[in-house]
DNA sequence: ATACTCATGTAAGCTGTTACATGATTCT
DNA sequence: AGAATCATGTAACAGCTTACATGAGTAT
């Protein structure tokens, strides 16, 4: 059994989670929740359902709506048992970032001050568009899904994080102050403790 | 002109304020400094430092050390005119995240208590091994490359923010405690002061 | 002698997006 | 009648990583 991708854990997991579920019913649920943090098109999910099928972690059912086509799928027991194992393995999960407002700031050097600033507002602003995001698919909170209520909270906290990050340089450029590190006597580690 | 990708203006970017370098230099620099927002691989550079070669907003000049061939590249006006139009553009940079530590964590509803606790572990250990390494990258303070020391700020803050918010979560899961929502009456901001 | 760093590159493959195509059903 | 949504899919391509190959110089 060859690796899963990060994309067959996530159709794994959120059927599990939801039951039963057609490819654009995870789209759908995937644009509302997921999406802040693991994305999936649909050029991406029905390929993968296919295999998983193939594969025996998942089966497929037709459930046509009228004339119209439908496939639902099911976790099996296989399926079920490569999602725990996904779940409890060690390895370091992976992480990848690409902030192209980030890279920006970092070559902001070269610019004229008001155009600098101006990097600093579009990285809110684009943070603060996520924030609406992340604040309008509010997950009613379930205790059988308590953990889809803490991502949510990540994500409120972490952009929340970055907006006020933004703010605070923004008035540091404004008033031609350089951005303060973290302050106290000892390491930037103090800061996070 | 097609569209540069980003990691087209970041070879522009650090070879402008770096000045000629080779691609195993900006390759180095990379891995200290934007390799946290924008990774770079050797199998991208080479081949993206020939293509703005081609396009000419890069100039190459052979620099051999002893019989060791060496290519080395500086900037040319119309890269700099190409750097310049990118950072003032004011389309939406792109944001692309994908975080399996928190797939995992959104998922973590179908594990064990003791489990779930591992989940959060992992994902602070992660976030405590960048923030290592940003350390490490420390960048001497200078008044012409403020925004890089902007950036490692950043860096220190974003992920010391996401390693108290493990700690917080942990402490909350092992007292059985359903974790808390921004309190207070007002906004989400108001937690991150 | 051998290992490491410097230095450049290529090929294969993976993951993912975008754009398009198709057509049924439901809503206004 | 027309628009939006439901539903599934594919083809083309972009971007990137990994692994490998090569070889010179330098340090131990």
């Amino acid at each position: 059994m060859s690796e899963l991708t990060g994309t067959a854990h996530l159709l794994l997991g959120m059927i599990r989670v939801k039951g039963r579920r057609t490819g654009y019913e995870i789209k759908r649920l995937a644009e509302v929740s997921t999406r802040f943090f693991w994305a999936a098109s649909p050029g991406q999910i029905y390929p993968e359902l296919k295999r998983l099928e193939a594969a025996g972690l998942l089966t497929r059912s037709e459930e046509p709506r009228g004339g119209r086509a439908r496939n639902a799928y099911a976790v099996t027991e296989q399926g079920e048992h490569a999602l725990h194992e996904w779940l409890t393995q060690s390895s370091t999960p992976s992480f990848e970032l690409r902030n192209e407002g980030l890279l920006k700031l970092f070559f902001a050097d070269a610019l004229a001050p008001e155009q600098q600033l101006e990097v600093v507002r579009a990285m809110r602003a684009q943070h603060e568009a996520i924030l609406d995001g992340i604040r309008r698919a509010t997950p009613p909170y379930r205790p059988d899904r308590k953990f889809g209520y803490i991502t949510w909270l990540y994500g409120l906290g972490l952009h929340g994080w970055v907006v006020d990050w933004c703010k605070q340089v923004e008035r540091d450029l404004a008033e031609g102050r350089v951005p303060q590190g973290p302050e106290g006597s000892d390491s930037i580690a103090a800061r996070s403790r």
